[in-house]
DNA sequence: CATGAATGAGACTTCATTCAT
DNA sequence: TATGAATGAAGTCTCATTCAT
């Protein structure tokens, strides 16, 4: 009968929010993100449409809060591995494996993320938050592209123009094999296969 | 005094035709397919709505027509270039140039695109067009590679998942020059080097 | 290449004119009046959508044509039989049968008559119509019994309300057997039993 | 402070459904269902279209529901009457007076029940609720004329058929009140005397 | 007389969000 | 904090009718 401290009451909010994140999730991935109404993520959530709202401004907010969630993770993730102790080569192998354990982990919201590229095209926030995502990545690659060249490991290459490209070759795999279907364009052989020719022609011949 | 011909009607159908994409393709442009609301294109198009739909089933159909015309054109100019004279080598660069021609003149129509992506996601109709244009594109790959290890030109590698690789980079492209900006993921420079960093990876040191 | 004659022109136009009825006859009964549409009318009849409105008023003016044109012929039909040189009751019967013989030639048009029940409601000229229908059927009705009763055929019964029941049960019948089906409710059945009831309790005993 | 009970949700649903079916009805009643637009009802329920969707499916879900209550009422009255103590004849005589009765009573839903034939028509799930009514109706008429063969108050006939006829009569009734006027076609009259008409046929004589 | 492209008013319905309880 | 009934703006699409040719 004793109110709950602030503390208790912190920690049960979080875990609601948590728990409506979740259920969004799920629903923003089974029906999309436009076809998911309110409704549905409330009913996912077990919880009522007025409850969302005092967790979440919006659908939009609830939708930016799941990729800003996501984007974070990966994010730092990355940043973390260029400073590891390894040749910048491993790095990129690294790399790309990273990339694709978040595409078998987080499978379901591929499809996510890209409604999301198309909703953060009339949307400065959402395009800001992806922007933040591939700075990150941008800078991480940037970084071990520029020890591999230190180290006499690589060429000498265009570093902010190429800095770009796992991203662009990782957004394209997602998009692809969602769309062809993963049994054609098969992610982990394609970023493989590609990341193998890249190297070769990356790497210093000595 | 005496009605239209046939031949009449029919030229002022397709002329109506052109008209109502033409309008359509510009207003999803600017505004986003979502956002865009019927009236908007029958505006623009200076038709009453009524006529829109005497020409088109609906908003779905409007858009459909806009990647389907697009996407056929794109997937004819490619598979011509795989039977040209010339070395594989220099084909996969001149594909490297249409693609950033396209990227150009349809400057317009790239946010469309990324739209299309995801309103593919949950619309069989537009994934299997989307599916076509990537089989017309890989195969032309194919092709070329092909011809490229067949001559000796290249070293043999796996045809079959390499030959995806140029959609997957053109598409991730067109994305983020679209989200980071276009000074930041110059599509231009991007796709030069990377075409040749894997060109090098590709050629036989001979 | 002489110009046609008036007469010309006047059969043609009525030739015209009845081919576009017996075209919204067959439209109206398979898909109903609410349902079709014009355009439905125009493919029916193999003319254009504005040759329709050269010759009636619109979608309204067709489906009261429908009408009163059988309208006027059953109540004509009717009028003359009850001067016949018969007895009343025969009179009856064979009321009964031209009631069951236009359920059959007609059969298609009967659910044409259930909506034009539901339009007359709302719609006075259609109402009008239905009324000069009932009226004639009343009348000639009433002259049958009462030269019944004249006779000392009928026990002598209230003319002007009994007058009315034929076209009740008509209309009731032609209601039900639609609704619930023919086979339940069977027309001829029903019609001819209830006469025959009805005649006994109208005949007098001797 | 604390949310609504269940059972408070309950009563305030219970309420606003019958609030909105009431306003219904009286526009369906006045305009006809076609003419009525769903921004009718809502005004007529002061509710807003919003909540009119809360409650019912769509138009035809609200004009279902009208005739659906009605028809099961009415079908529950009539299985009652059959079980009741008294003659066959008696129990006719008190059929006529419960459908006068109805006449009265929801007069204004007269002619939306003829709207809801037409409807009927091309709608299978309406004509089953019709067909629903239309057994329940047969049934009890059948009970009742065979309990009075069964007496030997009536004369062997077909129940099959004539069980039908007291549906088929009242329809026609409400009908021909409907569009040639109460005052010529008085329900009353035509449904009394046509009773005592058919009894006379259908009593034995002794 | 014949055509069919064009019109445009208007209906139904959806759903993100609010707010009294 | 939690609820869910209520809102109402907005949008897609239909179709009877017109009129230039």
């Amino acid at each position: 009968m004793s109110p709950r401290t602030k503390a208790q009451n912190e920690e049960i909010r979080k875990a609601r929010k948590q728990q409506i994140l979740d259920a969004a999730r799920s629903v923003f991935a089974a029906r999309g993100f436009q076809k998911t109404r309110m409704s549905d993520v409330a009913k996912a959530a077990e919880v009522s449409q007025g409850t969302l709202y005092h967790y979440y401004r919006g659908k939009d907010d609830l939708f930016m809060a799941l990729f800003s969630t996501w984007a974070e993770q990966i994010a730092e993730v990355v940043s973390e591995l260029s400073g590891a102790p390894t040749s910048a080569a491993e790095k990129l192998e690294i790399l790309g494996q990273i990339g694709l354990a978040y595409l078998q982990t987080d499978e379901d919201l591929l499809p996510v993320f890209v409604e999301f590229w198309a909703y953060a095209l009339h949307n400065p926030k959402a395009a800001k938050s992806f922007r933040n995502l591939f700075q990150a990545m941008q800078q991480s690659c940037a970084e071990i592209i520029e020890q591999g060249i230190a180290n006499d490991e690589f060429k000498p290459i265009d570093v902010e123009i190429l800095s770009a490209l796992p991203l662009v070759v990782l957004d394209g795999v997602v998009l692809l094999s969602l769309l062809v279907g993963k049994d054609v364009v098969e992610p982990e052989q394609l970023i493989r296969q590609t990341l193998q020719l890249v190297l070769t022609g990356l790497l210093t011949e000595g």
